[in-house]
RNA sequence: GCUUGGGUGGUGGAAUUGGUAGACACGCAGGACUUAAAAUCCUGUGACCUUAACAGUCGUACGGGUUCAAGUCCCGUCCCGAGUACCA
């Protein structure tokens, strides 16, 4: 009887598919165990072999839970969308040939080759309108939902709305701090746009605008954990920002909460620690500049000045005004003939729009604002307030008089109004231009550092800039600001180093020292963070530093520690100098109180940033999730949900229309109720993916994305297998959907995930030819003696390439820039050998190259200067560089053979050769699961020889034969037998227990030795040790359980029991060292006491000679460990 | 730069709480079986020195330290991989 692997595995993966073996049991009596792998994105290369690295990892884990007893959950599905080769209808506009279901195809084939034990009656693609249906549900109730600060969590909508009715809004409802303040008399009043509009500061899908990664060759926007170094990480397109309205997921508002679960569960610390970087905490203080010079409106050219609305609002206030003109009351006339026409000295306006207010009556010189109170307002006093401050905010000073006042003593307020007046005195009379006063509010972790400030610097897109800049800097800052925007991501990153900037020719005040700061714009500050303005104190900040350096501006030191003329002195610990009332505190405590300070003053208050920046939802692509939105009169309303799923439409092409609409624009007669307006974006790769694991818990449910009662058993997953690189993306997402579905109660637990481990990444060896640039007829070509020369071709040569072991022609070339690096199959090449012929098969286009090698040329399949190649040796070397795996860099390795269609022969693969059982344990074998490492076959023989003598085991024939029936014997097991099965059960479950899957394959080949070598063939040993062995070798060890009678599949045996009695050892073997170097071994009885042990290594002869006569100081005895004897 | 993981034979890697460094496997060398090959089995295999044998010295990137005892703990240095990048 052989070992015939390849029948074997057949035959099971039949019979596993056929009967259903894995489907998950609805089974609450049993404990449960979820067990989930991220599933894959199928692009067409099929998986290679660095992908089942954690499928096979998981794949023991679940068998081994279904030996211990748990309901094991184990399912698996497909990231779908945009599938297939979606690059390619991007490109082209075409549907690609190759369909979706051919690539799942290829997918399940090679899951079913590894004999994977998925409960495929649970498969999830998130392409399929049944799926995406609940995955436009959820969208609806995000979108429907707010986040509220008080009760911290998400709550529906009608809430807020049912607070906005009560009582308006106030600052504690706030999600973003730039809402208006309103009336629930104002709620009621607004229009119903106004209403939505409100609403989408609050909602947690919302519709925004906001800087976004624009990617103009896909014609899409993407998260920033799409874009990999300036480009797109699908198809490595550039990418710039761009600001655009864009439906946006709220994660921000979670951001806390995300930061403070990662202290629950047990993930990787590398992996928490990038999401915390990712948050990106930080607390600190914001702190308010006063500006000095406000250039007048004139100086800034367009505007009026009096023009202080809002620009959005202008047309709306100034119709207000014109409808509200006439009812005007008696005692606004009365007060309007006493002021106009600069009867006090200054110029009063009459029902003048500052913001999105009107004002009764306005001195824009003075900063001073005239209200009447009366009848047609009628007004709350807490309206009132509400519109004092934010008029205040505007820089005006405003002063109520009732109509009663004006009409009883008109006298007494006309000189209310000149007190005042004078007491204000306008820019002109300080010596300055211009007419509101403004403020540069700055974000600072260093707020003990303010003394040191020399300079403040804004971002380009700063609102400020245009404002505040002097004419004569204009022409600069606008240039500047320009370019900054036009500039890519990639160019931005690329010279990060380099400083650029420009002086504004404003200043603000020091708000301690009263000393003139200049205003600069610098693209080192962003507009997304903080409130895009920095106080920059270059002695203590090196990017400040950088930026003083650069213009010359000054340097002062705050913090003692070291000089900062040459190099800022950025920690942060030291004596305070230099710093008025700071002098002398260590920077914790200068901190705090400068804080104290600016609180005092208000000047700004303690505040907490966070890296985070809200996910951007939509996507401008064809293949996604319709977002199930509507538009009604240009306000977005969510589907009904009992008319989900709103179903990808068809379109004549996968592109942009012409005007640069995204390609649902190109869907005809696609509308809601035929007659309004779908939205055109659509969601974004890690939509469906943030969720998957709850549809697994109840797949085919079509009341609720996932029955309730199911939800509380499976609960969250015990087991998350996936690669590091979701880190900032899926792996914040799913956490930030599993918070919110526990909000609105629908989860019970706040982390999807109690424990997750990232497989390491199987890497590929590659290999590379170059191809010399220039198509003349020469090259460089080493000579017998080893020096290079240009050789001219007589023939007529168009390329030509160059082997990748001639290292000094590389060299050169490479210097003179004429060469490119190609990849060439690796399965066209062994130990570095480049097969010629078929690599021409595979590329028919550089049929006419020639390749020059160390040992000469080769061209149309013929050698044409023999006198390089000596011996006749026509190799023609690749070399051989690690990378990632993938399909473009033709170094992939897939675990099963293909059919290369180019070169018209099969690939084999692992499974080919060896077997699904031996690429399981090889792969383990390999090495730590997380540690990632090139791909190389040297041990598999070792591993594929383990099976064979495992096998042997059950049919012992003399060795050289390997033929005979199973012979097993019922016979009781002898000590050592049982010793070694027991030994090899211990250490089998505690290395799955910590994942430490090479160390069992190890233990699982000395178990076999041992066996063999004490010729063991009892059912009582071997049995158990086929369950023990099942979860990593399923296939054979279900055939051998089998041929000893079983008729039911090991996969649900009992996992052996571990009996410590078997272990029990009555001797020990000391090891005796002198001064902790080994010497020799002991073997003592370990009942002995220290003082027995000691009086008998004392006595041996051997310890006598290492003694050499002395008395040894201290004799060191640890029971069962060892012994050390101090001389 | 910052964060993080790591550095052990010719190779992949073991050594779980400080207690015999190099498990297991590959490779290599020698041998058995064979007409031969494959397959299988046996022996050896960190380096150095030495031998008939025993034994000895040095060894976990480098330099220090703690300890009876350090691959493991502490301090400093160097190198490699991964992530991230002007986050004030």
């Amino acid at each position: 009887m052989e070992y015939n692997f390849k029948d074997i595995e057949k035959k099971w993966q039949q019979r596993w598919a056929k009967e259903k073996t894995f489907a998950t049991k609805n089974d609450s009596t049993k404990p449960k165990y979820y067990v989930l792998d991220m599933f894959p994105y199928p692009s067409g290369a099929g998986l290679h072999v660095g992908h089942p690295l954690g499928y096979i990892a998981s794949d023991i884990i679940a068998r081994y839970k279904r030996h211990k007893g748990f309901n094991v959950l184990h399912p698996m599905g497909y990231d779908s969308f945009g599938l297939p080769a979606e690059q390619y209808a991007i490109q082209t506009g075409q549907h690609p040939k190759i369909t979706t279901e051919q690539n799942i195809a290829r997918y399940r084939e090679q899951f079913d080759k590894i004999g994977f034990s998925f409960d495929w009656d649970r498969e999830i693609r998130t392409s399929d309108p049944e799926y995406y249906k609940w995955t436009q549900w959820i969208f609806i109730q995000i979108f429907n939902s707010w986040y509220n600060r008080k009760t911290d969590k998400a709550e529906k909508i009608e809430t807020l709305i049912a607070e906005f009715e009560k009582s308006g809004n106030s600052p504690v409802n706030a999600v973003c701090e730039e809402t208006k303040t309103f009336s629930a008399a104002d709620w009621k009043a607004f229009s119903e746009k106004e209403k939505s509009d409100l609403l989408m500061n609050y909602r947690i899908a919302y519709l925004g605008e906001a800087y976004v990664n624009w990617c103009p060759a896909m014609g899409t926007v993407l998260a920033n954990d799409e874009v990999k170094d300036g480009v797109s990480e699908r198809g490595g397109y550039p990418v710039e920002r761009k600001l655009m309205k864009q439906w946006s997921m709220r994660i921000t508002a979670y951001a806390q909460r995300l930061l403070d679960g990662l202290d629950k569960i047990d993930w990787t610390d590398s992996l928490k620690d990038s999401q915390r970087y990712w948050i990106g905490r930080s607390e600190g203080t914001s702190v308010r500049f006063s500006l000095i010079p406000n250039p007048s409106p004139k100086e800034k050219g367009a505007k009026q000045h009096w023009q202080t609305a809002d620009p959005k609002f202008y047309e709306e206030l100034k119709r207000f005004v014109r409808e509200n003109k006439q009812p005007q009351t008696e005692a606004e006339d009365k007060l309007w003939q006493l002021v106009r026409n600069n009867q006090l000295g200054v110029k009063f306006r009459r029902q003048h729009p500052i913001g999105t207010y009107i004002a009764d009556f306005i001195c824009l010189e003075k900063n001073l604002i005239i209200e009447v109170d009366g009848e047609i307002h009628n007004r709350t006093n807490e309206y009132d307030e509400n519109r004092t401050a934010v008029l205040n905010k505007y820089g005006f000073k405003v002063i109520r008089f009732t109509n009663k006042q004006i009409t009883n003593n008109i006298e007494e307020v006309v000189t209310t109004i000149k007190t005042e007046c004078a007491a204000s005195p306008s820019p002109k009379e300080r010596g300055l231009g211009g007419e509101a006063k403004h403020t540069i509010e700055v974000f600072t972790t260093r707020p003990d550092t303010i003394f040191g400030v020399s300079f403040v610097t804004l971002a380009p897109e700063h609102e400020l800039v245009d404002k505040i800049t002097k004419p004569e800097f204009k022409a600069k800052v606008d240039a500047y600001v320009v370019a900054s925007k036009s500039r890519s991501e990639r160019e931005r990153q690329a010279d990060v180093k380099k400083v650029s900037g420009e002086f504004t020719g404003a200043y603000v005040i020091h708000p301690f020292s009263g000393k003139q700061i200049p205003i600069y714009v610098g693209d080192y500050v962003l507009a997304g963070y903080g409130t895009g303005a920095v106080m920059a104190v270059p002695g203590h900040d090196e990017r400040d530093h950088r930026f003083a350096k650069h213009f010359g501006l000054p340097i002062l030191q705050v913090v003692e520690g070291k000089d900062v003329q040459e190099e800022s002195y950025d920690a942060k610990e030291g004596k305070m100098m230099n710093s008025d009332f700071l002098n002398g505190l260590e920077v914790k405590a200068a901190i705090k109180k400068t804080i104290e300070e600016i609180e005092k003053k208000n000047l700004g208050k303690g505040k907490i940033n966070f890296r985070l920046r809200d996910a951007v939802f939509g996507r401008q692509r064809y293949w996604g999730e319709p977002i199930p939105i509507y538009y009604k009169d240009g306000i977005p309303h969510a589907m009904p949900e009992n008319e989900l799923p709103l179903v990808l439409p068809e379109v004549d092409k996968y592109l942009p229309t012409e005007d640069g609409e995204p390609p649902l624009a190109r869907a005809k007669d696609w509308k809601y109720k035929d007659k309004y307006e779908y939205e055109q974006t659509t969601m974004p790769g890690w939509a469906g993916s943030s969720w998957y694991f709850l549809r697994y818990m109840d797949m085919h449910n079509n009341k609720v994305f996932a029955d309730k009662k199911q939800i509380d058993y499976w609960q969250n997953i015990d087991l998350y297998l996936g690669g590091s690189e979701h880190a900032t993306g899926h792996l914040l997402y799913v956490r930030f959907w599993t918070m919110f579905l526990k909000d609105m109660g629908y989860v019970n637990f706040d982390e999807p995930a109690k424990k997750l481990i990232n497989q390491g990444m199987i890497q590929g060896v590659s290999e590379k030819i170059y191809l010399t640039k220039s198509k003349t007829n020469t090259a460089w070509v080493k000579q017998a003696n080893g020096d290079l020369q240009r050789d001219s071709f007589t023939d007529d040569v168009a390329t030509v390439f160059v082997s990748g072991s001639t290292g000094n022609l590389i060299q050169k070339l490479k210097n003179d820039n004429d060469l490119t690096e190609i990849n060439v199959p690796i399965h066209i090449v062994k130990n570095n050998k480049l097969d010629i012929k078929s690599f021409l098969e595979y590329f028919p286009s550089y049929k006419d190259a020639a390749f020059v090698s160390e040992g000469g040329i080769f061209y149309k399949g013929e050698q044409i200067k023999n006198r390089f190649f000596e011996n006749g040796d026509t190799t023609f070397y690749t070399k051989s560089e690690v990378e990632k795996m993938s399909k473009s860099k033709l170094n992939v390795i897939t675990p099963d053979g293909y059919y290369d269609e180019k070169i018209k022969a099969f690939v084999p693969g692992i499974i080919d050769d060896f077997g699904a059982d031996t690429l399981r344990l090889y792969e383990m074998f390999l090495g730590p699961l997380e540690l990632s490492k090139p791909w190389n076959t040297n041990g598999i023989t070792g591993v594929h020889g383990f099976l064979k003598k495992l096998w042997r085991l059950f049919s012992p024939s003399p060795a050289g034969e390997g033929r005979g029936e199973v012979a097993i014997v019922d016979a009781e097991p002898a000590k050592a037998e049982l010793k070694t099965l027991h030994k090899t059960i211990k250490k089998i479950t505690e290395d799955i227990e910590r994942f430490s899957f090479n160390t069992s394959v190890s233990n699982f080949m000395i178990c076999v030795n041992e066996l063999t070598d004490l010729k063991c063939n009892k059912r009582a040993i071997l049995e158990p040790l086929l369950v023990t062995l099942s979860p990593y070798a399923p296939h054979i060890t279900e055939e051998l359980w089998e041929k000893l009678g079983h008729k039911e599949s090991i996969a649900f045996a009992p996992f052996p029991t571990f009996n410590e009695a078997y272990l029990v050892e009555d001797n020990f073997s000391y090891p005796i060292s002198f001064n902790g170097k080994m010497r020799f071994n002991i073997e003592l009885p370990l009942t002995l006491t220290v003082p027995e042990i000691e009086n008998i290594v004392m006595k041996d002869v051997q310890t006598h000679k290492y003694l050499e006569g002395k008395t040894p100081k201290k004799v060191i005895i640890v029971p069962k460990k060892i012994v050390n004897i101090v001389v």
